[in-house]
DNA sequence: AATTAATACCTAAGTATCTTGGGTATTTGT
DNA sequence: ACAAATACCCAAGATACTTAGGTATTAATT
């Protein structure tokens, strides 16, 4: 997904969250609105990308919908009741990181 | 270093950040301190821990200085000055990570 | 006195997630 | 005509961890 080790294990939360707000997607949508939406800060590869969402889709967690535009197929993914669950998980695990690395970067000057 | 993946590349840069703040600390000294900073939400296990230090040691960031203590030797870990540098920048980088998790999963209202 | 827990170090095999570097095919822009 | 963008995909390798051990001393418990 990019240099830095620190994305790692967060490329889910990422793409349920956008099919949460979004409603539907394809792959190639998300790697541009990922990209977008961080000013080309963050770049999803489409080797890590595309696994993750069959990875998901074997879990349960999105649903797919091919549609053709253009005389290509796209792959819209949608999520899963589950998947709407496990997005709230993961949303939270990821505010809990995200707490936890501020109690350890930035201790309170005892 | 725990069940979640997000966790994944951060502990260089919380074991560089501790030595940054306490000087000199071993190696079970750092998973205590983490246990207690985050009062046990964070446990990071030894299997992780001394690999991790030892790469940091073979990059030049960290020197090392036995000391006995009661008959049982501890290796003191403290920052070179390229680990200092790098100190900077993981810390940076984590604050770019968060800061850009923050606007993806925190999209402002348009 | 014997056992367990805590202290203190370590390694190796397995797993998960990513990067890198490809591949296919159509459409749009130059 | 050619390059760039769109749209999907996979496999090999790298990395960072987990799990599950191992050694040895000291302190606490039964």
């Amino acid at each position: 997904m990019q240099k830095e080790q620190l994305y790692k294990g967060s490329l889910s939360t990422i793409v349920l969250k956008l099919l949460n707000d979004k409603g539907k997607m394809y792959g190639y949508q998300i790697t541009r609105e990922v990209e977008t939406i961080t000013a080309g800060k963050l770049v999803i590869t489409e080797g890590a990308l595309y696994p993750t969402l069959h990875k998901l889709e074997a879990k349960g967690l999105l649903s797919v919908e091919i549609e053709t535009v253009n005389n290509r197929p796209r792959k819209y993914y949608f999520l899963t009741e589950n998947g709407k669950k496990e997005t709230v998980t993961l949303l939270n695990e990821m505010k809990a990181f995200i707490r936890n690395m501020n109690v350890l970067l930035n201790p309170k000057p005892a």
